[in-house]
RNA sequence: GGUCCGGUAGCUCAGUUGGAUAGAGCAACAGCCUUCUAAGCUGUGGGUCAUGGGUUCGAAUCCCUUCCGGAUCACCA
């Protein structure tokens, strides 16, 4: 039972005894007690007033005095304006953190092998371009939310859609073939996701050139511009080539694919993301274009006379969803419901989360509906994960305009900033090259990872990049100083040959600090929690900063190995290791790892 | 226009199932390194929690009004 639960259960039956009622479970609320107040647990009696009918006062003392009676660890109480505070023995904070710094699954909930199994959807790029910072959003939260959901007890399945079909692959193909020369990454030097981005760029250049020309020298309205464009009709017949399997189009395909996926697997290795099984839609959309005419043939959907097929949503109040076109072509609705199958047969899923951008809400809503129509059981309660949008100060990245923050460039100068920083403060001196730059990396994803992980998901955010790469403050490398510091200490105990007992011996009074950081070691087990039911990764970011915020209040104020009394150090130092591994842990939670020095 | 989401300090963000005097960081200013890493710590100033009402012992939090911002409503993905 935590401790939580015996408060509320001595509680529950002061009221009892007291004043013979059975209060709702609303009425009694059992919270930390602020910091600026004394006390540790506290009690609000307020609601209590209506089965006591005494003051706020009265009432908590009556309370107060049966608790204290009732359970040997609280040794005192307060009542303060409604506001019962109890204060807890030092004896039973050293206890549970001694119990927690040991326990290498504090926090974590390992999941057995009959476990519920998540399944998490994330990153979905398409081939076309290169990863972008809205794509890093993503990729960070997908990727921290299987962790949480890992360290709730879940088996989790990381996955990946890529959309490696349709007719923005074929602009870039066009391009390439018309103007590329024969490019290729190697002959470049460019990586392929860039190279083949570039080529997709160049088309659209071209487009607008010959739309420019249409409507300027020819008098074109717009529209009939775009009709007569010779080089979208030529994507559009490549587009037709490739689904009737054309030899030459699909080795062509193939081939730029395999640049891009190379490219973002370099990519995907410098955020430090993996998956664990990767769908294509190229291989899923036919899937649902069997589903959806099955479902025709069921009554489920209807054809029009143009024979596009067509869900009718009304009944659920949202209007009609086309499933496939009038030439038969899947469209992105299709291929999900195609995706959604596959991975059904593939595992046996008890719960699907889509983390996608909340651009996208109507679009899962409505594919939660179809899916439960077409009748997969778990079509009803699949999770959209639905995050907001990634803006920059100056407001939307646009690719028009060049604002478009390169996944890999953003990278490489968190990194450069790290490197020179560390230099500067002269922090790794020692360090071999390799130990160092590893550090350097560690440090600069550690701050964007942070960073973007920080903000509750479900709200746009901006992307400040001078404030990106600051590291004091709020911030992921400030969490990673604390660690830090922390194995220096350990580091210097060895060539003092100071000793540490590995606990906390029992029988001291604990100042301020250390209450606050051990009540706060105790809560992480219920942050982890949090963090999976609300499937937000910025609780635990919150949660770790202010530890390591109370953490170094602790460390400036307090001696540590220089500490005479070898009790005292004992438990700061079982303080210290605790700390850190929670650290670690949350970090690890987030993605992100912690140095040993920086 | 319909639907959905959001609005908290100059800026970026926290704020638990409604609880005590709404908190951090950045920026500004003033301090703290011959002691365990100053990527740190301390202090000062900064708020009609968009607005108006309602619910109640108590509202940034729940309900409604208005204003502002965003998303979405494609034979795009």
């Amino acid at each position: 039972m935590t401790i939580e639960q015996q408060l509320r259960a001595a509680a529950l039956e002061a009221i009892n005894e007291l004043y013979g009622a059975q209060p709702e479970e609303k009425m009694l609320q059992v919270q930390l007690t602020r910091k600026d107040q004394k006390g540790d647990f506290t009690i609000v009696v307020f609601p209590l007033l209506k089965v006591s009918k005494k003051k706020p006062e009265e009432t908590g003392e009556d309370l107060g005095r049966f608790i204290q009676e009732k359970l040997p660890m609280v040794v005192g109480f307060e009542v303060v304006k409604g506001f019962l505070n109890l204060s807890l023995s030092p004896n039973f904070w050293v206890e549970r953190l001694n119990e927690l710094a040991v326990n290498a699954d504090f926090g974590m909930q390992p999941a057995s092998a009959d476990a519920p199994l998540m399944m998490i959807e994330y990153s979905s790029p398409n081939t076309n371009k290169p990863l972008h910072l809205g794509h890093i959003r993503n990729n960070l939260l997908g990727f921290s939310l299987s962790r949480i959901a890992a360290a709730n007890g879940y088996r989790v399945v990381k996955t990946n859609i890529v959309n490696d079909r349709g007719i923005h692959i074929c602009k870039s193909m066009l391009a390439w073939q018309k103007w590329g020369q024969g490019a290729t990454p190697e002959s470049t030097g460019k990586k392929g996701d860039h190279l083949v981005g570039d080529f997709y760029v160049l088309f659209d250049q071209h487009y607008k050139a010959e739309l420019k020309e249409f409507t300027e020298q020819k008098g074109m309205s717009k529209e009939e511009a775009e009709k007569a464009s010779t080089l979208m009709a030529e994507a559009r017949e490549m587009l037709l080539k490739w689904e009737a399997g054309d030899a030459e189009v699909v080795s062509l395909w193939k081939t730029m694919n395999a640049w891009v996926y190379a490219g973002f697997d370099v990519t995907y290795k410098k955020l430090g993301v993996d998956f664990d099984k990767i769908y294509y839609e190229s291989d899923t959309y036919s899937v649902g274009r069997d589903m959806v005419l099955e479902g025709l043939s069921k009554g489920l959907f209807n054809r029009r006379d143009d024979g596009s097929v067509w869900a009718d949503l009304s009944a659920q109040g949202l209007d009609e969803k086309l499933l496939l076109r009038s030439d038969g072509t899947s469209v992105y609705m299709t291929q999900d419901i195609g995706t959604a199958k596959l991975r059904f047969d593939d595992y046996n899923i008890d719960k699907m989360v889509y983390v996608v951008g909340n651009e996208q809400d109507y679009h899962f809503k409505v594919l939660s509906l179809l899916l439960d129509r077409l009748g997969f059981d778990w079509g009803r309660d699949l999770v959209h994960f639905s995050y907001g949008m990634v803006e920059l100060p100056e407001g939307k990245m646009k690719s028009r305009e060049g604002t478009v923050v390169d996944a890999d460039d953003l990278m490489e100068e968190m990194v450069a900033t790290a490197r020179d920083m560390a230099r500067e403060l002269g922090k790794l001196d020692g360090y071999s090259d390799e130990e160092a730059e590893e550090v350097y990396r560690m440090v600069a994803l550690g701050a964007l990872k942070y960073f973007m992980l920080k903000v509750d998901p479900r709200k746009n955010m901006t992307f400040n990049p001078a404030e990106s790469i600051d590291f004091n403050g709020n911030t992921g490398p400030f969490i990673q100083y604390t660690h830090a510091r922390i194995r220096s200490i350990f580091r210097k105990a060895e060539e003092k040959d100071i000793a540490w007992k590995g606990s906390a011996p029992v029988g001291l009074v604990l100042n301020e600090k250390e209450n606050n950081l051990i009540r706060s070691l105790v809560s992480f087990p219920n942050v982890v929690r949090e963090a999976g039911a609300a499937f937000s990764p910025a609780i635990i970011a919150n949660y770790i900063y202010d530890l390591a915020k109370e953490y170094n209040q602790f460390y400036h104020d307090n001696p540590i190995l220089f500490e005479e009394d070898a009790r005292v150090r004992d438990l700061r130092l079982t303080l210290c290791h605790a700390v850190a591994q929670v650290i670690k842990k949350g970090m690890w939670l987030l993605g992100a790892g912690v140095p040993d020095r920086m």
